[in-house]
DNA sequence: CGGGTCGTTGACTCGAATCAATATAGGTGG
DNA sequence: CCACCTATATTGATTCGAGTCAACGACCCG
């Protein structure tokens, strides 16, 4: 009755929503989930089909993304390891995810996880829980769209990925001062989709958060937190900073 | 046994959540809350108390908004007749909600709440199917703020607000070629503070807007739609619309 | 009827978008 | 392993939509 091995030695088993469930619980779900990797670039679930997926990322970058007819395209969110990703119960709007990384999952079908919580309404409460954080987040996220500069934008997103990323590569150790040798998970295209800006205004925002010294760029997909102070200042309030403070 | 007469006489039974419960959690819910009036300005729940209110939106508009230490104001939700108010379980994020108009509340404390939920799970279900409605509007706002143009912003909300308003007020009336005499729950500067815009910006809009008649205001809170079908359009695509197309 | 808030309009500025060249990374085949 | 090739990223010049600042007008209150 314990768990299988892959629970015991699986990375964001705390971190998850495995993690807040009880003993039974977690061995129900245990029994219907799978690991599963999937490529960068794959769709999990688009607007056409039913989204009849659940999963929790346990490596990996997933992109939310709402297209419009006339292809007008924007990130309404970001999947990082521990959180899930799936749509029990939902409607059909006119989001899908989408792999920004290669991905590892572990997943089932959403019918199967609606199964497993019916017979186990703790699921269901911390689904909850979950979904009402996604749903703090989206709004902060929309703060973000509507009143912020381009140069907080891009700061904030990169504030929040090496807040993530960090996290899930260095569990346990003790926080760092600054981050180092990061991965980005997204290219300069999606990070502009995600920010509601071009991708052209991202490149300037990076090259002047380079020349101050706040960030440094290893080739394309990769970037190190210099002053994690410095990059906090800029995501919050980049107006009201001059150079000289910034600096 | 039966439901309280308050409750039977209820304009937003069917819609709210309690439509979705069964017979026995909608008559332990009715037990523990009781009407409420609460005047335009008041806020509900702050940044800094504990949310401890969970209410049922019978009439009126509540707006639910961000504020930054710098001052800048952002709303990221409007809750309409219908629509719960309240964060049942929920974190300390920096939002707030406000009533936006006079407002008619069903309500009754977080506790009292919880409490009810433990006890019929099936509320805990609804919550949930609510949340995540709420998490795809959220989402869709995000979609308006990062890549629209202020026109479609404008044109987005008043369609909202026709939409949600005239389906409480008309209840029940086969649904009406173009909404007429709606009351505006915002002010300009409010609309602005929703689209992240400013508010002569606003103003310009809705200046268009009556111009190439899709709606006509009377006073400053109350407008038409003239042509439901050129405010969609409006709303849907105004980049790819001239001035032609449009009148 | 007068005062104050809120809304509207106008003139001008500025930040990000757009259009247009390069430059570099990173993969491919020789 | 190197040279090439194509995606992607960067930088520059210019335009344009929304912001800002300022004046005026309309509505709502006492």
């Amino acid at each position: 009755m314990a768990l299988p091995p892959r629970c015991n030695a699986c990375p964001v088993r705390e971190a998850s929503l495995c993690g807040s469930l009880g003993e039974d619980a977690a061995h129900a779900l245990s029994r219907v989930m799978h690991r599963m990797r999937v490529p960068a670039g794959r769709v999990i679930y688009g607007a056409a089909e039913r989204a009849d997926t659940f999963a929790i990322l346990i490596s990996g970058v997933v992109k939310l993304v709402i297209t419009k007819p006339d292809g007008r395209q924007q990130i309404v969110g970001l999947q990082f390891p521990s959180d899930f990703v799936g749509r029990p119960f939902l409607d059909g709007s006119n989001l899908s995810a989408e792999a920004a990384t290669t991905l590892e999952l572990c997943c089932c079908s959403g019918r199967a996880f609606e199964n497993v919580m019916r017979e186990h309404p703790i699921i269901e409460r911390v689904l909850l829980k979950r979904i009402a954080a996604d749903l703090d987040s989206a709004r902060n996220w929309a703060f973000l769209l509507g009143r912020t500069t381009a140069q907080e934008k891009v700061a904030s997103l990169l504030h929040l990925i090496a807040e993530r990323m960090a996290r899930s590569v260095v569990r346990g150790d003790r926080e760092r001062p600054c981050a180092l040798g990061l991965s980005l998970p997204l290219s300069r295209m999606e990070m502009a989709e995600c920010l509601g800006l071009r991708l052209e205004t991202v490149c300037r925002q990076m090259t002047q958060l380079k020349s101050r010294g706040v960030i440094s760029t290893m080739g394309r997909r990769a970037f190190d937190v210099l002053d994690m102070e410095k990059l906090r200042n800029c995501a919050a309030n980049a107006t009201a900073m001059t150079v000289e403070e910034c600096v």
